[in-house]
DNA sequence: AGTACGCCCTGGCCGC
DNA sequence: TGCGGCCAGGGCGTAC
């Protein structure tokens, strides 16, 4: 499941292949992955024949920023793939194949995605930022202590709370449970009453894990692909996640796993307070 | 405002 | 071998 690690690792590989590409064609297989305010036709109509200036990447979502006024948003959802085909290393369309950029000569972004819960859309410049109505960037410079304080002034849970995209944008449930670990933090503590040092141990965290899963090139646990097919190595390290029964890498506790909102959650009930 | 739940969707796994 | 049932879950809408 795609979340911040495994979009930065796609976007970096995107910026390696097709910065600065000119998209010759956009074909559109299963219309339902175009999503919000735009059609199918649209996104087609505005992509075709334009140049990909830069790719970036905000939250969970990669962004082609076009060299119109426009950006082509994907977002990966549970299982989104954008696999790079190219002649010395064709990548084949299938079934769960729904959207192709091609460049010409063969070379091609293909977005794949069994479950499709991803999407695509496309939006002015401008309007970016309402359009994605997300929060807080946790790897950005101004992602500071403080504004952490400011996020976490809220009943809220922690747990969800990291998760909401509208708060701190590219955190899911893998990173949420193996961040709130490594701050030794319990994931039902309302946010609010968390103490300075806890939030310190927090912020910290959030950098800490995120990086280190960027640094394995993400976490491959079922579906997730770099763009040249290959598998992350974080699922690896794992502290808590899908971990449960095993013992606790610090106390050798058993690690438990509860329900919250719909959402597994696993976490160690002795180092976690 | 917070919380819970159903929905979208497919494939993997379990039990019979 | 096969099939029904259940589960996984990101994000959104809805109900309480």
């Amino acid at each position: 499941m795609p979340e911040l690690p495994e979009a930065e690792t796609i976007r970096k590989g995107l910026n390696k292949t097709v910065k600065g590409k000119r998209i010759k064609e956009v074909t559109i297989s299963l219309p339902n992955m175009v999503r919000r305010f735009t059609s199918k036709q649209d996104v087609v109509n505005r992509a075709r024949g334009k140049t990909i200036a830069n790719i970036k990447r905000r939250g969970k979502s990669i962004l082609f920023i076009l060299d119109s006024s426009d950006i082509l948003v994907f977002r990966l959802g549970m299982t989104g793939q954008m696999l790079w085909s190219h002649p010395q290393s064709p990548v084949s369309k299938d079934k769960h194949t729904h959207i192709t950029i091609d460049f010409g000569g063969g070379e091609r972004i293909l977005f794949r995605d069994i479950r499709q819960f991803g999407e695509v859309y496309i939006t002015r410049r401008e309007s970016l930022e309402e359009t994605l109505k997300m929060g807080a960037e946790p790897l950005n410079k101004n992602f500071t202590l403080k504004s952490l304080k400011q996020i976490t002034s809220s009943s809220v849970k922690i747990k969800p709370l990291l998760m909401d995209q509208k708060r701190i944008a590219g955190i899911g449930n893998i990173y949420s449970d193996e961040i709130l670990f490594e701050a030794g933090i319990h994931p039902f503590r309302p946010a609010y009453l968390l103490k300075d040092k806890e939030l310190k141990k927090l912020h910290w965290a959030i950098g800490s894990i995120l990086n280190e899963a960027i640094a394995c090139g993400g976490d491959t646990i079922s579906d997730y692909r770099n763009i040249l097919g290959e598998s992350g190595r974080y699922q690896n390290f794992h502290r808590v996640y899908q971990r449960e029964g095993e013992p606790c890498h610090k106390c050798n506790t058993p690690i438990k796993r509860l329900k919250l909102s719909g959402r597994s959650c696993h976490f160690c009930p002795r180092c976690q307070k």
